[in-house]
DNA sequence: TGCGCCATAAATCAC
DNA sequence: CTGTGATTTATGGCG
């Protein structure tokens, strides 16, 4: 594990002393911008994702445009919220492999 | 009642923080490699063993050190700045 | 050529 | 109100 790094350097780079401190998703295209907007989906549009998760972990190229039409949003964003749900079930399966705690539901 | 459901798992979110000892061992990790603050996976298990956190955690922690010292830089800048 | 996985970014939520 | 860990949208790389 070597890592010849070392403090005191220049500013005068626009404050990014290192490559990782530019900002990399910009709305405006370029490193100079506004914030990125990130939409929340409103809690009818992720009960029925949900929803339809639970039947299909995978969607189907004609389902997604369902989907997509029935929900206002496009099917870039169902099929990136499928692979979201994806990750994050995955997740859930590893750190409660076990039945935890009993809950009032 | 499905929605209640959901409200009741998501206040699983923050209990409470970390211990002093774990953020510090954070932070120094942090610190040391501020020229790339990108923990292998090998090095997030050793920190989560060390911190007492999942590698989950140590994961949540980086991702949020680095873009709030990255706003706190952009900050910093402004106020400094000639009018 | 498109799709899914994965790590991460960035914004936002919930204490 | 601020701080901070966690979650939610969204991107890009790679297989």
């Amino acid at each position: 594990d070597v890592d010849g790094d070392d403090d005191d350097m220049d500013k005068s780079s626009g404050g990014a002393v290192y490559p990782w401190m530019t900002r990399v998703h910009s709305t405006t295209g370029g490193s100079r911008g506004e914030k990125r907007q990130r939409t929340a989906y409103t809690r009818n549009q992720v009960l029925e994702l949900e929803k339809e998760f639970h039947t299909h972990k995978y969607l189907t190229r004609k389902r997604r445009i369902e989907v997509a039409h029935s929900l206002m949003l496009t099917e870039r964003q169902v099929k990136i919220w499928f692979q979201n749900r994806r990750m994050k079930h995955k997740k859930e399966n590893k750190d409660k492999p076990m039945t935890p705690p009993m809950m009032p539901f | 009642v499905i929605q209640l459901r959901r409200r009741y798992f998501d206040a699983r979110r923050k209990r409470r923080n970390f211990s002093k000892s774990s953020t510090q061992i954070l932070n120094d990790y942090f610190a040391a490699h501020i020229s790339h603050p990108y923990p292998s996976e090998e090095v997030k298990q050793a920190l989560a063993l060390q911190c007492n956190i999942s590698v989950a955690q140590v994961s949540n922690w980086f991702g949020n050190k680095r873009i709030r010292y990255k706003k706190t830089m952009s900050k910093n800048e402004e106020e400094h700045r000639e009018i």
